[in-house]
DNA sequence: ACCTGAACACCGTTCAAGT
DNA sequence: ACCTGAACACCGTTCAAGT
């Protein structure tokens, strides 16, 4: 909406100071946060990707938290883009799970809250709107579809939140391939644990990601048979 | 398994040390943590509650996460030893999942840490032997056991953890018995999001503990489905 | 041999002092 | 009127100095 030109800028400046505004904060932050995923952005590396004083951000934001509700505000407004070129109810469901946990771990700094904030904001809301409207779409009455609306997105916001915070507590140690939900069982004493002893192969097998999807798969059978009953 | 009892101490320590041993020093993270759900806990505040100086945590535990780990492993435990009593494979796994939610919102500081850390202690591989074991019983193959055993466990936890986290960050503003996933959506403009519009008074009535318990019913429900099939 | 506590390198946030 | 940066009250962690 905000035209971002800024070629109107005077020349006088030699290195052309940004101008801070909310958007351009967002920005930074982001970009901070893409760079090293590993890492929370401090409102002190903000200011110096910024090029300002550290404090300017309180002039824009009233605190970090106001900070992470618009950057998240702005992580979802990525995603319902994204979103919004699949067809097919079932079809939009799932990319649109896939896709925001992708959004969420290629920026672990903001994505490891993205369960624990509301951001208020309008993409918020265009994102719930579709999603209660594919669940009605599907052919479940209102009462089922609110159901299955605040069960898959608590699943799908809380599994991607963990995912991206599993990424910062890892920091740089661990392979950055390894998947968090399963640990090594192979030395599991067959005995006092006979079912983890017998299958831990095919646990070491799984990926994350695969079961993410699975998850999603499991709802919207579930939802396509109950709409079908 | 350690005898706990203390009345071997001398009596000439007018105020009783007690005893410095990494049992004693999850006792009182707990005990912080349970008191004050709203703060995390530093090692500053556990070295006051220990009557200790803070950096006596460091000689048994070599960081803070290795501390994170093992209180989670005694909260699994605790959780495990109630989950004991229940009988019938759905029961169990029902009763366990309320149960885990339970005990980590009681524990915020450590509970929101629950899906990011993997604690490698004897109690988690019980847990895992549990839901494996009761998803065999329930009549998967084995393949599809590991499946739902991924599934459920990555639901449980990280939607506990995200509850958990929610009442870290509210601090202590906030009414308390506010529920974290759904916001207020009364006056949705019904031109653009017609659905939030129609449907906002059955959205601010599900409660997060309902919606939790959805998931389980519709993850449980697909598991007996497929297993008959 | 064991423990303490001062110190280091970080946080988010405030506010008096500058321009 | 606007912005800076010093300062405050916190973190986790280390290690020289004590006993």
């Amino acid at each position: 909406v905000a035209n971002k030109s800024v070629s109107t800028v005077s020349g006088t400046q030699t290195r052309p100071r940004p101008q801070l505004d909310p958007e351009l904060i967002v920005d930074a932050a982001l970009r901070l946060a893409a760079r090293d995923r590993t890492s929370p952005v401090s409102i002190r590396s903000l200011g110096t990707e910024l090029g300002a004083d550290p404090t300017a951000v309180y002039r824009h934001f009233a605190d970090k938290d106001a900070l992470v509700r618009a950057v998240l505000d702005r992580l979802l407004g990525d995603v319902n883009e994204r979103v919004e070129a699949l067809g097919g109810w079932r079809e939009r469901l799932r990319g649109a799970a896939e896709i925001l946990l992708e959004v969420m771990v290629a920026h672990p700094a903001f994505g490891s809250l993205v369960a624990t904030f509301t951001t208020g904001g309008a993409n918020e809301l265009a994102a719930v709107e579709m999603i209660l409207g594919d669940f009605k779409t599907c052919g479940l009455d209102d009462q089922t579809a609110l159901r299955y609306y605040a069960t898959y997105s608590s699943f799908v916001l809380s599994f991607s939140s963990a995912q991206a915070a599993s990424l910062l507590v890892a920091g740089d140690k661990g392979s950055p391939g390894t998947d968090i939900w399963v640990a090594d069982y192979s030395e599991a004493d067959p005995l006092r644990f006979p079912t983890v002893a017998r299958l831990h192969e095919g646990l070491s097998v799984l990926s994350d990601r695969d079961v993410f999807l699975s998850g999603i798969d499991i709802l919207l059978d579930s939802a396509q048979t109950r709409a079908q009953a």
